[in-house]
DNA sequence: GAGATCATTCCAGTACGCTGGAAGCATGCA
DNA sequence: TGCATGCTTCCAGCGTACTGGAATGATCTC
């Protein structure tokens, strides 16, 4: 496939893929004739990793260090290891906190819904802001 | 207090307190005749807000919007709610995101373990996160 | 054949969230 | 008194992760 269609099967752009390849990140590929990048689904594959690993936190460079782990993935090592496992502590610190964020907004919004828009008037008081949150602080 | 003790009571830096006080998430507070900033314990308490929001994955723009809307007790129902159902739309797809990649994770290092240790005992091989060579040699 | 669309390279710029450093005044303490 | 530390302003820069745009060429569709 072409980069274009890898972007949109990635969910990153072509900017992103060119600038993945230029920092190590992806391989570059095999071009064809015409010079166009030519990609395979594995290429796809390690740009949804790239996108996971991302999310949870990890920087490019953490997530180029896990890759290349993986590529030499038959023989590891203690220290690969650990970086693995400090990795998914923290991934675990991060469900957790975003689960305890999503409990405090989820009760927010529902506190929101049970209120009555139309008592929404007092000046100094948003109904939905003033509770479980300590956003009445004030500078 | 000064500026200093608001720093470190709210575990940032002075610096972080000016560059929040410049782009509108803190107020400017009074001056002493000196010119020092002085702050009461309100502020320590905004601050921390800031900082627990910027936790729960808020970038400071979101943030000051919020302060923003309670220090201007404007009717902010409606805005308040959009804000916190998008925030809390984000916050499941990072969740989903943390766990794909914390499967990813986790099978690289279940592989890791079940290798043999021994192998880990040429340098080159047991530092792979440290001395590899990116993919393409194009760093 | 024309025009849209996709691709290429390279360089520069952006957004976020700070952080450093210069130059200078204020304060605290031996 | 001396000097470290703390505060002030202002401007510059940084690291991360892209993103835009120019200039150019290839491919697709009518």
């Amino acid at each position: 496939m072409q980069i274009g269609e890898l972007a949109s099967r990635g969910g990153v752009t072509a900017k992103t893929i060119r600038y993945y390849e230029s920092i190590g990140l992806l391989a570059a590929p095999e071009r064809r004739a015409n010079g166009y990048r030519a990609y395979g689904e594995p290429a796809l594959e390690r740009l949804r990793f790239i996108r996971d690993a991302q999310a949870s936190g990890m920087s490019l460079a953490e997530t180029g260090d896990i890759l290349r782990m993986k590529d030499h993935g038959e023989r590891t090592c203690e220290h690969s290891r650990a970086m693995l496992d400090r990795h998914l502590h923290e991934i675990d610190a991060q469900i957790a906190s975003l689960l305890a964020a999503k409990a405090e907004l989820t009760a927010l919004s529902r506190r929101a819904e049970s209120l009555d828009p139309t008592a929404c008037t007092d000046p100094n008081r948003c109904q939905v802001l003033a509770l479980d949150l300590p956003l009445d602080s004030k500078v």
